[in-house]
DNA sequence: TTTTACCTAACGACCGGTCGGTAAGCTTTT
DNA sequence: AAAAGCTTACCGACCGGTCGTTAGGTAAAA
Protein backbone atom coordinates (compact mmCIF):
# COMPACT_ATOMS: atom_id res chain seq x y z
CA UNK A 1 0.00 0.00 0.00
CA UNK A 2 1.63 2.89 -1.07
CA UNK A 3 0.01 5.82 1.44
CA UNK A 4 0.04 4.24 4.67
CA UNK A 5 -2.16 7.70 5.80
CA UNK A 6 -4.79 6.78 3.64
CA UNK A 7 -4.86 2.63 4.67
CA UNK A 8 -5.02 3.76 8.24
CA UNK A 9 -8.01 6.11 7.54
CA UNK A 10 -9.85 3.22 5.45
CA UNK A 11 -9.27 1.27 8.20
CA UNK A 12 -10.47 2.91 10.78
CA UNK A 13 -13.46 3.30 8.79
CA UNK A 14 -13.78 -0.47 8.51
CA UNK A 15 -13.24 -1.23 12.25
CA UNK A 16 -15.42 1.57 13.85
CA UNK A 17 -18.36 0.85 11.69
CA UNK A 18 -17.89 -2.74 12.66
CA UNK A 19 -17.01 -2.43 16.51
CA UNK A 20 -17.24 1.31 17.20
CA UNK A 21 -14.90 3.96 18.51
CA UNK A 22 -14.49 3.48 21.79
CA UNK A 23 -13.94 -0.76 21.40
CA UNK A 24 -11.61 -0.67 18.37
CA UNK A 25 -8.20 0.23 19.55
CA UNK A 26 -5.00 1.56 18.28
CA UNK A 27 -3.75 -1.80 17.93
CA UNK A 28 -6.73 -3.16 16.40
CA UNK A 29 -5.84 -0.02 13.95
CA UNK A 30 -2.42 -1.02 13.30
CA UNK A 31 -3.10 -4.46 12.94
CA UNK A 32 -5.29 -4.14 10.04
CA UNK A 33 -2.78 -1.99 8.71
CA UNK A 34 -0.06 -4.20 8.97
CA UNK A 35 2.08 -1.78 11.01
CA UNK A 36 2.95 -1.61 14.82
CA UNK A 37 0.88 0.86 16.93
CA UNK A 38 3.42 2.97 17.58
CA UNK A 39 3.61 3.78 14.01
CA UNK A 40 0.08 4.97 13.57
CA UNK A 41 1.27 8.21 16.00
CA UNK A 42 3.86 9.05 13.08
CA UNK A 43 0.90 9.71 10.78
CA UNK A 44 -1.86 10.89 13.21
CA UNK A 45 -1.33 13.00 16.71
CA UNK A 46 -4.11 10.66 18.56
CA UNK A 47 -6.62 8.36 18.07
CA UNK A 48 -9.05 11.39 18.88
CA UNK A 49 -7.12 13.13 15.80
CA UNK A 50 -8.29 9.77 13.88
CA UNK A 51 -11.13 10.22 14.18
CA UNK A 52 -11.78 14.19 14.00
CA UNK A 53 -10.15 13.62 11.04
CA UNK A 54 -12.64 10.98 9.35
CA UNK A 55 -15.29 12.58 10.53
CA UNK A 56 -14.45 16.29 8.92
CA UNK A 57 -13.67 15.01 5.07
CA UNK A 58 -16.74 13.12 5.39
CA UNK A 59 -18.47 16.26 6.36
CA UNK A 60 -17.13 18.41 3.83
CA UNK A 61 -17.47 15.85 1.36
CA UNK A 62 -21.39 15.48 2.07
CA UNK A 63 -21.83 19.01 1.40
CA UNK A 64 -20.45 19.59 -1.69
CA UNK A 65 -22.08 16.73 -2.79
CA UNK A 66 -25.48 18.72 -1.84
CA UNK A 67 -24.38 21.57 -3.63
CA UNK A 68 -23.24 20.08 -6.89
CA UNK A 69 -26.43 18.24 -6.71
CA UNK A 70 -28.64 21.62 -6.57
CA UNK A 71 -26.59 23.28 -8.85
CA UNK A 72 -28.37 22.43 -11.53
CA UNK A 73 -31.75 22.32 -10.17
CA UNK A 74 -34.45 24.62 -11.09
CA UNK A 75 -38.11 25.14 -9.27
CA UNK A 76 -38.50 24.30 -5.17
CA UNK A 77 -39.89 20.71 -5.97
CA UNK A 78 -36.61 19.64 -8.28
CA UNK A 79 -34.82 21.47 -5.75
CA UNK A 80 -35.79 19.43 -2.83
CA UNK A 81 -36.07 16.36 -5.01
CA UNK A 82 -32.03 16.63 -6.22
CA UNK A 83 -31.42 17.79 -1.75
CA UNK A 84 -33.05 14.47 -0.74
CA UNK A 85 -31.55 12.58 -3.60
CA UNK A 86 -28.25 13.54 -3.07
CA UNK A 87 -28.50 12.92 0.66
CA UNK A 88 -29.30 9.43 0.38
CA UNK A 89 -26.99 8.67 -2.41
CA UNK A 90 -23.85 10.27 -0.49
CA UNK A 91 -25.27 8.09 2.45
CA UNK A 92 -25.60 4.59 1.08
CA UNK A 93 -22.37 5.09 -1.15
CA UNK A 94 -20.30 5.96 1.76
CA UNK A 95 -22.51 4.29 4.43
CA UNK A 96 -19.78 3.29 6.60
CA UNK A 97 -18.43 6.67 7.06
CA UNK A 98 -21.92 8.31 7.23
CA UNK A 99 -22.72 5.32 10.06
CA UNK A 100 -19.59 6.94 11.80
CA UNK A 101 -20.36 10.42 11.72
CA UNK A 102 -23.89 9.86 13.58
CA UNK A 103 -22.88 7.71 16.09
CA UNK A 104 -19.12 8.61 17.30
CA UNK A 105 -19.71 11.97 17.89
CA UNK A 106 -18.88 12.14 21.26
CA UNK A 107 -15.83 10.56 20.91
CA UNK A 108 -14.46 14.26 19.93
CA UNK A 109 -13.29 16.96 22.09
CA UNK A 110 -15.13 19.89 22.91
CA UNK A 111 -13.68 22.40 20.43
CA UNK A 112 -13.57 19.12 17.50
CA UNK A 113 -17.11 18.36 18.75
CA UNK A 114 -18.29 22.67 17.83
CA UNK A 115 -16.35 22.13 14.75
CA UNK A 116 -18.63 19.37 13.04
CA UNK A 117 -22.12 19.72 14.65
CA UNK A 118 -21.20 23.71 13.00
CA UNK A 119 -20.43 22.22 9.50
CA UNK A 120 -24.31 19.45 10.50
CA UNK A 121 -25.79 22.93 11.51
CA UNK A 122 -24.41 24.55 8.12
CA UNK A 123 -25.73 21.55 6.06
CA UNK A 124 -29.01 21.27 7.76
CA UNK A 125 -29.85 24.94 6.77
CA UNK A 126 -29.73 24.41 3.32
CA UNK A 127 -32.57 22.02 3.67
CA UNK A 128 -34.05 24.35 5.92
CA UNK A 129 -33.99 26.87 3.06
CA UNK A 130 -35.52 25.14 0.58
CA UNK A 131 -38.81 24.29 2.80
CA UNK A 132 -39.14 27.93 3.91
CA UNK A 133 -39.08 28.51 0.31
CA UNK A 134 -41.22 25.61 -0.61
CA UNK A 135 -43.91 26.71 1.97
CA UNK A 136 -43.70 30.49 1.23
CA UNK A 137 -44.65 29.55 -2.48
CA UNK A 138 -47.13 27.67 -1.68
CA UNK A 139 -45.62 24.19 -3.48
CA UNK A 140 -45.55 23.07 -0.06
CA UNK A 141 -48.07 22.75 3.07
CA UNK A 142 -47.68 25.04 5.91
CA UNK A 143 -45.35 22.73 7.83
CA UNK A 144 -42.65 22.89 10.93
CA UNK A 145 -39.70 23.87 9.15
CA UNK A 146 -37.19 22.87 12.12
CA UNK A 147 -39.17 19.49 12.46
CA UNK A 148 -39.77 18.53 8.93
CA UNK A 149 -36.31 19.43 7.97
CA UNK A 150 -34.53 17.01 10.93
CA UNK A 151 -37.26 14.37 9.84
CA UNK A 152 -36.03 14.72 6.24
CA UNK A 153 -32.14 14.20 7.17
CA UNK A 154 -32.64 11.84 9.80
CA UNK A 155 -34.74 9.51 7.45
CA UNK A 156 -32.25 9.55 4.76
CA UNK A 157 -29.49 9.49 7.03
CA UNK A 158 -31.16 6.38 8.85
CA UNK A 159 -30.75 4.67 5.42
CA UNK A 160 -27.05 3.90 6.04
CA UNK A 161 -27.51 2.22 9.09
CA UNK A 162 -30.14 -1.03 7.49
CA UNK A 163 -28.36 -0.56 3.66
CA UNK A 164 -27.41 -3.48 2.24
CA UNK A 165 -25.42 -3.20 -0.94
CA UNK A 166 -26.23 -6.64 -2.33
CA UNK A 167 -29.80 -6.47 -0.84
CA UNK A 168 -32.85 -6.29 -3.27
CA UNK A 169 -32.89 -2.47 -3.85
CA UNK A 170 -30.56 -0.09 -5.73
CA UNK A 171 -29.31 3.13 -4.52
CA UNK A 172 -31.67 5.04 -7.24
CA UNK A 173 -34.35 2.89 -6.78
CA UNK A 174 -34.08 3.52 -2.55
CA UNK A 175 -33.86 7.72 -3.25
CA UNK A 176 -36.80 7.42 -5.82
CA UNK A 177 -38.90 5.91 -2.62
CA UNK A 178 -37.57 8.63 -0.31
CA UNK A 179 -38.14 11.20 -2.48
CA UNK A 180 -41.88 10.32 -3.17
CA UNK A 181 -42.55 9.81 0.43
CA UNK A 182 -40.80 13.07 1.74
CA UNK A 183 -42.62 15.56 -1.41
CA UNK A 184 -45.81 13.92 -0.50
CA UNK A 185 -45.33 14.46 3.30
CA UNK A 186 -44.40 18.03 2.63
CA UNK A 187 -47.27 18.97 0.38
CA UNK A 188 -49.69 16.74 2.61
CA UNK A 189 -53.04 19.24 2.85
CA UNK A 190 -52.60 19.63 -0.82
CA UNK A 191 -53.35 16.68 -2.26
CA UNK A 192 -56.52 16.46 0.24
CA UNK A 193 -60.47 17.75 -0.87
CA UNK A 194 -62.15 19.89 1.58
CA UNK A 195 -63.99 17.83 4.13
CA UNK A 196 -67.77 17.32 2.64
CA UNK A 197 -65.70 16.84 -0.90
CA UNK B 1 -33.44 5.55 48.08
CA UNK B 2 -35.31 2.81 49.20
CA UNK B 3 -34.45 0.29 45.92
CA UNK B 4 -30.99 0.80 45.17
CA UNK B 5 -31.69 -1.52 42.32
CA UNK B 6 -33.55 0.95 40.77
CA UNK B 7 -31.26 3.65 41.75
CA UNK B 8 -28.58 1.99 40.14
CA UNK B 9 -30.79 1.84 36.70
CA UNK B 10 -32.01 5.02 36.89
CA UNK B 11 -28.69 6.35 37.25
CA UNK B 12 -27.23 4.19 34.14
CA UNK B 13 -29.74 5.80 31.94
CA UNK B 14 -28.88 9.01 32.58
CA UNK B 15 -24.73 8.41 32.43
CA UNK B 16 -25.32 6.05 29.40
CA UNK B 17 -27.26 8.90 27.53
CA UNK B 18 -24.76 11.87 28.45
CA UNK B 19 -21.70 9.75 28.08
CA UNK B 20 -22.67 6.55 26.29
CA UNK B 21 -21.97 2.94 27.75
CA UNK B 22 -18.36 2.62 26.95
CA UNK B 23 -17.64 6.00 28.56
CA UNK B 24 -19.56 4.89 31.18
CA UNK B 25 -17.34 3.04 33.98
CA UNK B 26 -18.72 1.69 37.37
CA UNK B 27 -16.87 3.80 38.90
CA UNK B 28 -19.46 6.56 37.54
CA UNK B 29 -22.56 4.45 38.54
CA UNK B 30 -21.22 3.76 41.88
CA UNK B 31 -20.68 7.27 42.32
CA UNK B 32 -23.77 8.60 40.84
CA UNK B 33 -25.65 5.86 43.23
CA UNK B 34 -23.80 6.97 46.58
CA UNK B 35 -22.18 3.48 46.83
CA UNK B 36 -18.88 1.80 45.95
CA UNK B 37 -18.34 0.21 42.51
CA UNK B 38 -18.62 -3.55 44.13
CA UNK B 39 -21.42 -3.02 45.62
CA UNK B 40 -23.03 -2.55 42.11
CA UNK B 41 -21.81 -6.47 41.50
CA UNK B 42 -24.15 -7.76 44.43
CA UNK B 43 -26.99 -5.89 42.24
CA UNK B 44 -26.11 -6.65 38.91
CA UNK B 45 -24.09 -9.80 37.60
CA UNK B 46 -21.79 -7.58 35.28
CA UNK B 47 -21.95 -4.23 33.38
CA UNK B 48 -23.55 -5.81 30.05
CA UNK B 49 -25.85 -6.83 32.37
CA UNK B 50 -26.98 -3.64 33.65
CA UNK B 51 -27.17 -2.68 29.83
CA UNK B 52 -29.06 -5.69 28.58
CA UNK B 53 -32.11 -5.55 31.58
CA UNK B 54 -32.13 -1.53 30.34
CA UNK B 55 -32.41 -1.95 27.11
CA UNK B 56 -35.16 -5.41 27.51
CA UNK B 57 -37.11 -3.47 30.17
CA UNK B 58 -37.40 -0.73 28.05
CA UNK B 59 -38.27 -2.82 24.57
CA UNK B 60 -41.24 -4.94 26.76
CA UNK B 61 -42.06 -1.21 27.98
CA UNK B 62 -42.34 -0.14 23.88
CA UNK B 63 -44.04 -3.09 22.44
CA UNK B 64 -46.78 -2.96 25.20
CA UNK B 65 -47.57 0.84 24.82
CA UNK B 66 -48.27 0.16 21.04
CA UNK B 67 -50.33 -2.60 22.02
CA UNK B 68 -52.18 -0.74 24.51
CA UNK B 69 -52.69 2.36 21.73
CA UNK B 70 -53.70 0.09 18.85
CA UNK B 71 -56.26 -1.69 21.14
CA UNK B 72 -59.00 1.19 20.46
CA UNK B 73 -58.22 2.01 16.99
CA UNK B 74 -60.95 1.71 14.07
CA UNK B 75 -59.89 1.75 10.57
CA UNK B 76 -56.54 1.18 8.90
CA UNK B 77 -55.48 4.87 9.00
CA UNK B 78 -56.41 5.52 12.95
CA UNK B 79 -54.92 2.19 13.63
CA UNK B 80 -51.28 3.66 11.80
CA UNK B 81 -52.51 7.11 13.06
CA UNK B 82 -52.42 5.71 16.77
CA UNK B 83 -49.54 3.84 15.89
CA UNK B 84 -47.17 6.30 14.97
CA UNK B 85 -48.77 8.57 18.12
CA UNK B 86 -47.79 5.76 20.37
CA UNK B 87 -44.06 5.41 19.35
CA UNK B 88 -43.06 8.94 19.07
CA UNK B 89 -44.91 9.52 22.79
CA UNK B 90 -43.06 6.95 24.12
CA UNK B 91 -39.64 8.03 22.68
CA UNK B 92 -40.51 11.58 23.83
CA UNK B 93 -41.23 10.73 27.10
CA UNK B 94 -38.79 8.01 27.99
CA UNK B 95 -36.28 9.86 25.88
CA UNK B 96 -33.00 8.63 27.26
CA UNK B 97 -33.82 5.09 27.42
CA UNK B 98 -34.80 5.24 23.78
CA UNK B 99 -31.52 6.84 22.72
CA UNK B 100 -29.26 4.38 24.32
CA UNK B 101 -31.53 1.49 22.86
CA UNK B 102 -30.28 2.87 19.49
CA UNK B 103 -26.95 4.11 19.90
CA UNK B 104 -25.84 1.06 22.01
CA UNK B 105 -26.67 -2.48 21.17
CA UNK B 106 -22.88 -3.12 20.50
CA UNK B 107 -22.70 -3.00 24.28
CA UNK B 108 -24.38 -6.24 24.22
CA UNK B 109 -23.37 -10.20 23.98
CA UNK B 110 -24.41 -11.74 20.69
CA UNK B 111 -26.89 -13.87 22.61
CA UNK B 112 -28.17 -10.50 23.89
CA UNK B 113 -27.72 -8.55 21.04
CA UNK B 114 -30.02 -11.34 19.37
CA UNK B 115 -32.67 -10.88 21.92
CA UNK B 116 -33.03 -7.34 22.09
CA UNK B 117 -33.15 -7.51 17.88
CA UNK B 118 -35.63 -9.95 18.25
CA UNK B 119 -37.78 -7.91 20.39
CA UNK B 120 -37.11 -4.94 17.98
CA UNK B 121 -37.99 -7.21 14.94
CA UNK B 122 -41.30 -8.04 16.38
CA UNK B 123 -41.93 -4.49 17.02
CA UNK B 124 -41.38 -3.66 13.38
CA UNK B 125 -43.83 -6.31 11.83
CA UNK B 126 -46.55 -4.78 13.68
CA UNK B 127 -46.24 -1.58 12.03
CA UNK B 128 -45.37 -3.79 8.29
CA UNK B 129 -48.38 -5.29 8.90
CA UNK B 130 -50.24 -1.92 8.94
CA UNK B 131 -48.67 -0.69 5.95
CA UNK B 132 -49.74 -3.98 3.82
CA UNK B 133 -53.04 -3.83 4.97
CA UNK B 134 -53.56 -0.23 4.24
CA UNK B 135 -52.23 -0.47 0.74
CA UNK B 136 -54.49 -3.71 0.18
CA UNK B 137 -57.48 -1.65 1.42
CA UNK B 138 -56.19 1.15 -1.37
CA UNK B 139 -56.06 3.42 1.59
CA UNK B 140 -52.41 4.17 1.44
CA UNK B 141 -50.33 4.08 -1.54
CA UNK B 142 -48.67 0.79 -2.78
CA UNK B 143 -45.29 1.63 -0.93
CA UNK B 144 -42.54 -0.62 0.25
CA UNK B 145 -43.38 -2.47 2.94
CA UNK B 146 -40.17 -2.85 4.47
CA UNK B 147 -38.46 0.23 3.40
CA UNK B 148 -41.71 2.78 4.78
CA UNK B 149 -41.74 0.73 7.89
CA UNK B 150 -38.56 1.28 8.85
CA UNK B 151 -38.93 5.12 7.63
CA UNK B 152 -41.54 5.77 9.46
CA UNK B 153 -39.93 4.44 12.67
CA UNK B 154 -36.43 5.64 12.17
CA UNK B 155 -38.13 9.11 11.53
CA UNK B 156 -40.14 8.98 15.54
CA UNK B 157 -37.23 7.32 16.96
CA UNK B 158 -34.98 10.61 16.04
CA UNK B 159 -36.87 12.80 17.92
CA UNK B 160 -35.08 11.00 20.70
CA UNK B 161 -32.34 12.37 19.39
CA UNK B 162 -33.35 15.81 19.45
CA UNK B 163 -36.44 16.67 21.71
CA UNK B 164 -36.20 19.08 24.18
CA UNK B 165 -38.50 18.96 26.98
CA UNK B 166 -38.47 22.48 27.85
CA UNK B 167 -38.43 23.17 23.72
CA UNK B 168 -40.80 25.00 21.55
CA UNK B 169 -43.31 22.36 21.16
CA UNK B 170 -45.27 19.66 23.21
CA UNK B 171 -45.18 15.65 23.03
CA UNK B 172 -48.99 15.83 21.60
CA UNK B 173 -47.37 18.72 19.03
CA UNK B 174 -44.59 16.45 17.84
CA UNK B 175 -46.92 13.82 17.62
CA UNK B 176 -49.45 15.74 15.49
CA UNK B 177 -46.56 16.89 13.07
CA UNK B 178 -45.17 13.41 12.63
CA UNK B 179 -48.73 11.92 11.81
CA UNK B 180 -49.68 14.24 9.58
CA UNK B 181 -45.97 13.79 8.01
CA UNK B 182 -46.23 9.87 7.59
CA UNK B 183 -50.05 9.71 6.88
CA UNK B 184 -49.38 11.95 3.62
CA UNK B 185 -46.52 9.99 2.94
CA UNK B 186 -48.20 7.21 2.90
CA UNK B 187 -51.26 8.26 0.87
CA UNK B 188 -49.21 9.91 -1.65
CA UNK B 189 -51.99 11.73 -2.99
CA UNK B 190 -54.86 9.69 -2.63
CA UNK B 191 -57.76 11.07 -0.28
CA UNK B 192 -60.30 9.25 1.49
CA UNK B 193 -63.79 9.51 0.00
CA UNK B 194 -66.62 9.03 2.47
CA UNK B 195 -69.34 7.56 2.21
CA UNK B 196 -71.79 9.18 -0.13
CA UNK B 197 -68.92 10.52 -2.46
C1' DT C 1 -27.96 -17.63 63.11
C1' DT C 2 -28.53 -16.77 58.60
C1' DT C 3 -29.30 -13.38 55.07
C1' DT C 4 -29.04 -8.85 53.20
C1' DA C 5 -26.59 -4.99 51.69
C1' DC C 6 -22.87 -2.96 51.70
C1' DC C 7 -17.64 -2.12 52.47
C1' DT C 8 -12.13 -2.05 51.64
C1' DA C 9 -8.61 -3.75 49.05
C1' DA C 10 -6.66 -5.74 45.46
C1' DC C 11 -6.23 -8.28 40.89
C1' DG C 12 -4.75 -8.91 36.10
C1' DA C 13 -5.71 -7.16 31.67
C1' DC C 14 -5.56 -3.70 28.64
C1' DC C 15 -5.56 1.02 27.25
C1' DG C 16 -3.59 5.30 24.76
C1' DG C 17 0.57 7.19 24.35
C1' DT C 18 5.89 7.91 24.56
C1' DC C 19 10.61 6.56 24.28
C1' DG C 20 14.97 5.75 21.97
C1' DG C 21 16.45 3.63 18.08
C1' DT C 22 17.11 2.26 13.00
C1' DA C 23 17.23 1.29 8.16
C1' DA C 24 16.52 3.38 3.83
C1' DG C 25 16.34 7.22 0.88
C1' DC C 26 17.24 11.96 -0.30
C1' DT C 27 20.02 16.27 -0.13
C1' DT C 28 23.85 18.86 0.66
C1' DT C 29 28.63 19.51 1.27
C1' DT C 30 33.27 18.41 0.33
C1' DA D 1 31.69 11.00 -6.82
C1' DA D 2 31.93 10.13 -2.25
C1' DA D 3 31.02 11.33 2.38
C1' DA D 4 28.04 13.52 5.72
C1' DG D 5 23.79 14.92 7.39
C1' DC D 6 18.91 15.08 7.42
C1' DT D 7 14.21 13.18 6.77
C1' DT D 8 10.87 9.58 6.34
C1' DA D 9 8.59 5.70 8.03
C1' DC D 10 8.69 2.48 10.93
C1' DC D 11 9.84 -0.74 15.21
C1' DG D 12 10.08 -2.96 20.14
C1' DA D 13 9.75 -1.93 24.77
C1' DC D 14 7.68 0.29 28.11
C1' DC D 15 4.81 3.63 31.13
C1' DG D 16 1.16 5.36 34.16
C1' DG D 17 -3.39 4.83 34.57
C1' DT D 18 -7.98 2.89 34.33
C1' DC D 19 -10.91 -0.73 33.60
C1' DG D 20 -14.26 -4.55 35.05
C1' DT D 21 -14.27 -7.83 38.37
C1' DT D 22 -13.41 -10.64 42.65
C1' DA D 23 -12.25 -11.93 47.47
C1' DG D 24 -13.09 -11.41 51.95
C1' DG D 25 -15.04 -8.96 55.66
C1' DT D 26 -18.73 -6.33 58.50
C1' DA D 27 -22.79 -4.57 60.54
C1' DA D 28 -27.59 -4.57 60.73
C1' DA D 29 -31.94 -6.89 59.81
C1' DA D 30 -34.81 -10.99 59.76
Amino acid sequence: MADMKATIKSVCIDLFFKKGYFATSISDIAGGSGIQKASIYYHYASKEDLLFQLLKSTMDDLTSALKQGLSTAQGIEQRMRAAVRSHVCFHLERQKENFIANAELRGLTAEHYRAIVNKRDEYESIFQDLIRQGTDQGVFADVDVKILSYAILTLCTAGATWYNPNGRLTVDQIADIYENFIISGLKQGRFERPAGC
